[in-house]
DNA sequence: TTGAAAGCGCTAACAG
DNA sequence: CTGTTAGCGCTTTCAA
């Protein structure tokens, strides 16, 4: 329906010279003559002259644009490392196309097709929960289209990733609370094929050691993060002969929900059990009780991914892991002292 | 660095045949005798040929792309609505080019600039709460490029709007307070240049007369929905020689702010103070009190915003407003009884 | 039934 | 210094 927008070929009817000449006074060509020069520039300024992006990526085969997936949108940490990839994007001429994996596998799946039947120059994702194949990304990679990813990671010899210092996160943790006196800690894990599972994991066992606790495979949980299994987990831990009494997990959401359970039960929080989440979700200062958790970088996380993602673009080989530190913020929900 | 796409040039020279005939194979036109239909759609199929949408884009003038410019990215609401909007535009074979205003009337003409430049085939704006002159919109109502609104709106003689009911909504929130007993009741609105604003004054005014309670200016306060300025009328409404004891608020952070604030004050919510919300943002369960609020159907508004637009595609005249219907979810917040 | 050619908007090599 | 031309991938007359 809309008008048909400014062409070069309008500009050079109207000033009765060749597409080629606007095209090069456009770009200040040494060779065009400086009148004719700023007479287009001042035409061109007039009518508010913008090029066509479609005949450009025609020419150039790019389109300037960057798709972007997420295990969802409305998540606090997701849309602010959106807000971090658009920033730094935008300020190299680039778009970004945006794409939900909603968590789930065939979605992302379906995504990545999407995205390529668009012509996103590349990619920067974030793999779903349920992401344990990865034909959808070897495929990006044979044809070496820059892929990025960022917090849950895979692939990472071949792909460069943006990712925080999980073990280190986690060791915090344990040490906190230890030096508030929690000696059975639960760990909600997520699936075990996540990357971001498996490095707390190991985080954990670390901490636990360095700590002078025991490990007891009872309180390490893998869950697949949905509410309802959670609660199944909690009450399963709290039946336990001998019941956790700290509990930390995969992300806020989950702490979240030990946190209305306890509630529910009566237990006190953080005399009897103590909680830390992880990622830091902006409302954790509006819940119940104000929680512990680790802060992530969130912006600077989306900012080096697409500084990643461009580095990429012009170094086909390029694989750098690059690891960001978080920080644990104490709050209520673990502060005993 | 990626490599060159498949082309329908390829897939002719690999069969011996003109391009435009793989073309219209690909499109069972009925000139093409069946055999080379099959054989180019097989091959096609084979080799993942996937039409080259700027080329399309070039030669259609559109390039199946939706401008989405809301406040902010990190709002359940707006995220919700996105998700929306995304659902809808994926049926239609569109995508969405997502912007953000960050509440500031500078950045959103700056972010419609940019989605003309790269030749979105319209828009679907959330307006900044700066946001009290349009030029940079009427500029695209006069090159009938499709724009819709939702929620804070405006033009609405010129552009399709997606609202709620916001009378009906205030209507139910001070009927509800005087229900609870609450009499003087303090809304915390938004800048007066929004529709959101001015349409829930109405309807404080009117749900006012309604339940017999009589309307105090001082009451009914404008902020920029910024937590500074919000603490600063709380502190004012709450050293008025007869302060308010119900409050509601333009959203749900307002009214988190409260809530903050009077917990530190050892104010007693809903005993003392009352407090409704506005939106439903998905943590008013984790807050210390669960908070009553309206709840919107975000989603839907997304979808609907979405169909107005193809709507308005088709007919550059159409400009109707649909008005949605709200919920008042009432949680503890505001229970005296 | 199929192919050749023009054109969408732009750049760049090549002429003049 | 400026204009002509070809070509990016595709659809669509027009010719055959």
């Amino acid at each position: 329906m809309a008008k048909r927008h400014l062409s070069l070929k309008d500009l050079a009817t109207e000033l009765n010279i060749s597409i080629s000449t606007v095209s090069r006074a456009l770009k200040n060509h040494p060779d065009i003559s400086p009148e004719i020069t700023r007479k287009v520039q001042d035409l061109a300024l007039l009518r508010n002259y913008v090029p066509n992006p479609l005949a450009m990526g025609l020419l150039k085969q790019e389109t300037k644009m960057i798709g972007v997936i997420v295990p969802d949108l409305v998540t606090h940490f997701y849309s602010s490392i959106i807000a971090g990839i658009e920033e730094y994007a935008k300020s190299q001429g680039y778009f970004i196309l945006l794409a939900s994996s909603y968590e789930n596998l065939q979605k992302e799946i379906e995504s990545v097709s999407n995205l390529l039947k668009a012509r996103v120059d590349g990619m920067i994702v974030c793999v779903s929960k349920e992401t344990n194949r990865f034909d959808h990304f070897l495929q990006l990679i044979e044809n070496e289209i820059p892929l990025v990813f960022f917090d849950r990671v895979c692939l990472s010899e071949l792909v460069p990733c943006v990712v925080v210092d999980n073990k280190e996160a986690v060791n915090q943790i344990i040490s906190h609370f230890s030096q508030n006196g929690y000696k059975r800690i639960a760990f909600i894990s997520g699936p075990s094929h996540l990357s971001i599972s498996s490095s707390r994991i190991e985080g954990y066992l670390e901490g636990l050691k360095n700590n002078g606790l025991k490990f007891d495979p009872e309180l390490l949980r893998s869950g697949n993060m949905g509410t309802e299994e959670t609660i199944q987990i909690i009450e399963e831990l709290l039946s336990l002969p001998n019941p956790p009494d700290a509990f930390f997990g995969i992300n806020d959401m989950v702490i979240f929900t030990v946190m209305k359970e306890l509630k529910k039960l009566r237990i006190k929080i953080p005399d009897e059990i103590g909680l830390v989440g992880f990622a830091d979700e902006f409302h954790a200062t509006f819940s119940s009780l104000e929680l512990t958790t680790i802060t992530h970088p969130t912006h600077e996380i989306g900012v080096k991914a697409a500084e990643l993602f461009f580095i990429k673009k012009e170094n086909p080989g390029y694989a750098e892991t690059v690891v960001l530190q978080t920080q644990l913020v104490i709050r209520e929900s673990s502060s005993r002292n």
